[in-house]
DNA sequence: CAAATACTTAGCCATTGACATAAGTATTAT
DNA sequence: ATAATACTTATGTCAATGGCTAAGTATTTG
């Protein structure tokens, strides 16, 4: 399996969920606490750990502990391994577009 | 409450499996049969079929049935909305990409 | 030192996800 | 008319996900 497959699956799984997202989102802003993050969210803090874990274990965010408060901070190259994809995918049509391009001025040019 | 919000969860959580990704990124070449598009996944149909069943449910393929055999097609612009997360959370935090009205104008665009 | 703070660990539970097999239906080919 | 094809439906297993409570461990703070 290509290695870049299993870090796409847990990325996107990381992002397949709206705390994780609003997570992401919030941290592209600076670093913070997980109790800093967690507050917005009507949800017991075990529960909002395991998406900081989720987070963590798809390589979107880092975190460090000093004293007894845990600081994340987004880790923006993973987010642009995901994007690239996308750009993979487009790439691939592009080229069938401009393939067809070429065909379509090569039948021009063949007109005249 | 934002309606892209679960359209994001379904996209992400599609895309967040290699057989799935296989499928778009070969449906990125022109249409095909389900069992063409099943032909390279070791795996039995019925288990085949759920993931079309997502990826179309999630908005990522469209399928009609002629006769016995169920044509897929990518929808690429549901591609579109889902790279379009990644441009918002550039436009958050990167500097240089500062005309968030622009990119704002393009969400306008988009809503399906 | 006692109490509050900020997680952390350890379960439990319901739902979903990713496979499987077996059997059924509708078309198309011979 | 039979047989092959291309799904489709039904059902089952097993692990992972996303939530909870209750109780524990370090750190500050008063």
């Amino acid at each position: 399996m290509d290695n870049s497959t299993a870090l796409l699956d847990s990325v996107f799984q990381a992002l397949a969920d709206p705390t994780r997202r609003a997570v992401v989102q919030r941290l592209g802003a600076g670093k913070a606490s997980v109790s800093e993050l967690a507050e917005p969210f009507d949800m017991a803090l075990p529960s909002f750990m395991k998406h900081i874990g989720v987070l963590e274990r798809a390589g979107l965010i880092s975190s460090n502990k000093v004293g007894r408060v845990r600081t994340c901070a987004l880790k923006k190259k993973r987010l642009d391994a995901a994007e690239l994809w996308f750009d993979q995918q487009r790439a691939l049509w592009d080229d069938r577009y401009d393939n067809l391009d070429k065909l379509l001025l090569t039948m021009k040019g063949e007109q005249t």
